[in-house]
RNA sequence: GUCCCCAUCGUCUAGUGGUUAGGACGCUGGCCUCUCAAGCCGGAAACAGGGGUUCAAGUCCCCUUGGGGACACCA
């Protein structure tokens, strides 16, 4: 007896990888690996125009980035469509399917006719029993199967739970086209099939295809796969994902600094919960992971909560791989590194920068005094509205104490800084802020001790004497 | 228009007839503080509306309203 477990992710190559696309893939992942079975990859390009080899890739990368791994070869759908024509001529000779000569127009008018008579705007069957004349067969027919037009179809969806459909409300929909190509409505139901796949895990926009598909299935007396339809993920206005709202490729989240981690533990979040659980480790979702469990109600895209999440697992992760993350953004971003020893002084600060960076770039920014040249920091007047004669007074004086340190560590430093505020009767803030404006170019950073500390005393006398003549 | 699906704080959700309706993000008051965060201690915030069923309803049924999806020679 074999009862192992196949699901498919079925992308279209016509975009890339958006959000909606990579959570359905992670949920057939999930749900195999829970069962110890597999998932197959199967690009449905069977619309060449639309189809690109850039989009291919992007998801490709996408999926893997993400950890998504799949079994076996990726499948084309392009290159089963022999096997596609051969199931559509059986449909043909078994009398389920039939040849119809209808143009666009008479098409186009059918609908508009029944939109206003209240009806559905679905194909009536023109065709169905027909046989085609002289003058008719100038157009060049599509094949069309012929659905049952009475009972019902029942649907018994692992999320959606049993959906009744009118058979009657089912159109003879199109098989193969008039240029004799398959389209997707008969092509994903063979390649099912085919490749053996057990469970369906999809966009509930697809719920009543599977109504519709389910006449090849009976047709064929094929064994249906279960199917599982998943709600989609909206905008956070509640609106369709658009480029607006982060349905940008999932390699845009990788630029904007997020962690594969956090995108999949996010998106495990939409629809599906284990109680009050938030985090969870791949492992956990895989063990914990019931596709019955799923939410039949659409949910938001939530780019704050998604935020926080990352800067959890940016806090949580090693200090050397994250040092790894940013040598490979650094890379990505163009940005050059002189001399290899900066990324020691960067590892020195990583435990601080942990703490205040929700992304990666948060990472590189609060990085960035330590990667750019001493003459790079440029000081804006507004920025220092503390500019004024004592402030300068204090840079001076603490650059002199600076010179002065023998042991450059950080306990040392602090030591003589404090002093020194204690000495002149100022306030910590008063010295820190301009010299931290000074040494990093911005109001915000880290610790000043450590910015100092990591700086080394060179760069740290550099930068404010430099300041000081200007 | 026809058919299908959905409905708990702003958002993600827990909840399976008896709960002070819980958590997370966000928002917010305070503490801490060298900046910004983080952290710690508090706070506001929800069962869409109306009918049933029941001793008892966020939980079951019906209607209304509001969302969404499908209705291609796209996938």
């Amino acid at each position: 007896m074999n009862s192992e477990i196949i699901t498919r992710f079925a992308p279209s190559p016509t975009g890339y990888l958006h959000i909606g696309g990579a959570r359905t893939a992670l949920f057939n992942w999930l749900f195999s690996k829970n069962q110890n079975g597999k998932m197959l990859l199967r690009i449905e390009d069977t619309d060449k125009t639309r189809s690109t080899k850039e989009a291919i890739d992007a998801i490709l990368f996408g999926m893997e980035w993400l950890g998504l791994n799949w079994d076996d070869d990726v499948i084309f759908q392009s290159q089963q469509i022999d096997r596609h024509k051969e199931v559509a001529y059986k449909l043909l000779d078994s009398n389920n399917a039939y040849y119809c000569y209808c143009t666009q127009i008479e098409l186009d008018e059918m609908r508009k006719k029944a939109a206003s008579e209240g009806k559905s705007p679905k194909y009536n069957g023109k065709w169905r029993d027909k046989t085609p004349n002289e003058s008719d067969k100038t157009v060049k027919p599509v094949l069309r199967i012929k659905t049952s037009e009475t009972g019902s179809t029942l649907l018994d969806d692992l999320v959606q739970g049993q959906v009744h459909f009118k058979n009657d409300q089912l159109d003879d929909f199109v098989l193969l086209r008039s240029d004799g190509s398959p389209t997707y409505m008969l092509a994903s139901v063979v390649d099912d099939f085919d490749m053996g796949v057990t469970d369906i895990i999809r966009g509930d926009d697809h719920l009543t295809n599977a109504a519709r598909q389910s006449q090849i299935y009976d047709a064929m007396q094929w064994r249906k796969p279960r199917t599982s339809h998943i709600p989609l993920i909206y905008g956070i206005d509640g609106n369709k994902l658009s480029k607006r709202h982060g349905a940008m490729a999932i390699g845009d989240y990788k630029n904007m600094g997020y962690l594969p981690e956090t995108i999949i533990n996010y998106l495990v979040r939409l629809g599906w919960s284990h109680g009050n659980q938030e985090f969870f480790t791949v492992g956990e979702m895989i063990d914990l992971f019931k596709i019955e469990k799923v939410n039949k109600s659409p949910s938001r895209l939530d780019f704050k909560k998604l935020t926080n999440m990352n800067s959890n697992y940016i806090k949580s992760k090693d200090n050397n791989d994250i040092l790894t993350i940013i040598k490979d953004h650094h890379q990505n971003l163009n940005i050059k590194i002189k001399d290899g020893d900066i990324y020691n002084q960067i590892l020195t600060i990583i435990p601080s920068l942990k703490e205040k960076s929700k992304t990666i770039n948060d990472l590189i920014e609060l990085s960035s005094y330590l990667t750019r040249d001493d003459d790079e920091i440029t000081v804006k007047n507004e920025l220092l509205d503390i500019n004024n004669q004592a402030t300068n007074k204090h840079l001076t004086g603490i650059v002199n104490i600076i010179k002065n340190i023998k042991n450059w560590n950080i306990i040392e430093i602090e030591n003589s800084i404090k002093s020194y505020i204690d000495d002149n009767d100022i306030k910590l803030f008063e010295l820190a802020q301009p010299l931290r404006i000074v040494l990093t170019g911005s109001t915000v950073s880290i610790g000043i001790y450590d910015i100092i500390t990591s700086l080394g005393k060179n760069a740290v006398i550099n930068r404010v004497n430099k300041y000081l003549k200007n």
